[in-house]
DNA sequence: TATTTTATCGAAAACGTTTTCGATTTGACC
DNA sequence: GGTCAAATCGAAAACGTTTTCGATAAAATA
């Protein structure tokens, strides 16, 4: 199947290309005999505008890019499925690449969707991220950015986001109120925002409680979407502390996940000997046994809003309207199961 | 930041376009001299090629398009994650779109696809298609096209799939060898390839093992990604069969890991009073108590090759070589756990 | 010196749109 | 019949590349 073109139309009319386009897009200065005959036959040979065309003439590519960690999330498939809705609202396509967690590729990736002329970009950052100056590039390339969820604090751009401390510390303190006095911290990597807020949060928590902060207390899961991690510091725990710890409030819930399966395969028993507290809420924390108390992110409505906002930068730049960035904190709830 | 073009590098170089162009792609007709110059100042002005143009000039996109019915599932990002990797390798950009098991939304995000000039198509399609003029459209508009996982026999391109039948057949048998006599199945909707051939499958493990058929042990899960769907059946199973049934195969770990809930949640125990054998392998159920048997369906395996496919068809439409359509099945294995 | 080869360059067409602006035609009006 | 306004159209430039092919100059050959 040959792809027509203005001009085939145009000869086979024996009128101009100009007219055709114009009459294609409902000039007012084009007849309307003309226009059904254009409409007619452009219906009849299926003519669909050459993208590429359209693009370099117009200088956007009705296409955004995202770029996440990875989709093997249960958070970030939800993230993405918002994205891709709100993108399908707007008549946008989605360009999708997985930083894997390394800043490298990352960087390379930005590189990419810069010079594929995308309409604007969402990010969230990798966990070894902690040089922005690919960000400020895109910034300074005048294309519109959104940072969400794992995001960098010093970049002047919007952000959506949940506040992670203030959901730690809410977590941390229906722990306590539940009567839970040692309570450890299995924290994420050193470097990501949201792993330094969620354990500022636990920390806070105790602090308002009056329970001394114990940092032999605080183990860090180099990967928190590892169980293993989980699996492994939960060993740890145990060989330092013995039974002295009554509850562990995790980084993630796949991190909580592998510690439930070491204590279930050591036969002991939660939330009697030991209560557990995860974060995100994935699928599976409602269906494991015990089911997991945790805090829901609302990955869905994330990728929602965080599209929202890009859209909207986009059409204020197309006004050449200001762009004011703004952040949106996103509210989270504690989810309560059987694990604690 | 201003775009820079080859226009401005050939005017400050006082040099013409052509030139410029040619000592970026290191044409032998241009001096050494002049192509240090301008790879130089390339450099300097941070010279990037409009992709739009490049696009229009070349007739390709470097761009390829996946449409699948969800990311939030673990199969399915794992097939995400695949195709990325390999789009990676190749310089490709990949746009994702979800059909959210919806047909017409699947021929509606083909037609946008085509009409944005992607160099290939990957899909993977809803539940609910039936009619297949829309892919029929991508091989009339000459643009390859891979089909994975859940296929169309009937469209003349290449695929790739596991055998589903044989992967039921060998669950079944390993339920049967166990010594389970009455087992029941949970299949998906009645249209989808894959529901069929899981079912075959199943019929034919018992009809080999001498074990009658019995259509009232089979129930239909119209989505078989929502664990309530199995929640629901194992009610009505049981109030069907009551403890007459020994073991339940079902079309996915999500059904089965409902089934694990209602039979949890009604202190019916796994696998001494029935047994249970899921499909896909999600990372839950591997984490989940008791551990679920199920079969391992390598769904970054699937990306890689369906992406590798798809590329080679790709670079055989450029070299004008002919494309013969093959269908690549992958191995599956049995994964056992304690749920059996 | 005349001729041929080689090295280096650039004009121009092409990809397919969109949009500006000027040209032509038609009809209305006096 | 002459003037003016409105309606309708199209030429051409522009978006930024890539590539063909012809032109020129320098070097090699006879």
């Amino acid at each position: 199947m040959k792809t027509v073109t203005l001009k085939e139309i145009a000869e086979k009319l024996n009128i101009s290309v100009t007219t055709v386009s114009k009459a294609l897009k409902n000039y007012p200065d084009v007849s309307k005999k003309t226009k059904q005959r254009v409409l007619e036959l452009a219906e009849k040979l299926n003519y669909v505008p050459n993208s590429f065309a359209v693009s370099l003439r117009m200088q956007q590519s009705k296409t955004i890019g995202v770029i996440v960690p990875a989709t093997v999330h249960h958070f970030f498939s939800n993230v993405i499925k918002g994205i891709l809705k709100e993108a399908e609202k707007k008549d946008y396509l989605v360009i999708l690449l997985h930083s894997n967690e390394n800043y490298e590729l990352e960087k390379k990736q930005v590189d990419l969707l810069i010079s594929k002329g995308v309409d604007g970009i969402l990010i969230s950052l990798s966990n070894k991220t902690s040089n922005f100056d690919h960000l400020k590039k895109i910034i300074n390339h005048d294309v519109p950015l959104i940072l969400f969820d794992k995001i960098a604090k010093a970049v002047n751009c919007s952000k959506v986001i949940i506040d992670d401390r203030k959901a730690a510390y809410d977590a941390v303190s229906f722990l306590i109120k539940k009567g839970y006095k040692r309570i450890a911290h299995f924290r994420g990597d050193l470097n990501p925002q949201n792993s330094i807020d969620r354990f500022l949060g636990y920390k806070q928590a105790l602090l308002d409680h009056n329970i001394d902060f114990d940092a032999s207390l605080v183990y860090i899961c180099n990967n928190n979407s590892d169980f293993q991690d989980g699996y492994n510091n939960a060993e740890k725990l145990l060989k330092d502390h013995g039974d002295s710890v009554d509850a562990i409030f995790t980084i993630t819930d796949v991190i909580a996940i592998g510690v439930i399966k070491y204590f279930t395969d050591h036969n002991i028993k939660i939330p009697q000997d030991i209560a557990l507290f995860g974060f995100s809420n994935w699928f599976m924390s409602s269906v494991i046994s015990p089911g997991l108390s945790t805090v829901e992110q609302h990955g869905y409505e994330m990728g929602e809003k965080s599209a929202h906002l890009l859209f909207n930068e986009i059409d204020c730049k197309h006004e050449n309207r200001l762009i004011e960035p703004q952040t949106i904190v996103l509210p989270t709830q504690l989810i309560i199961r059987e694990s604690c």
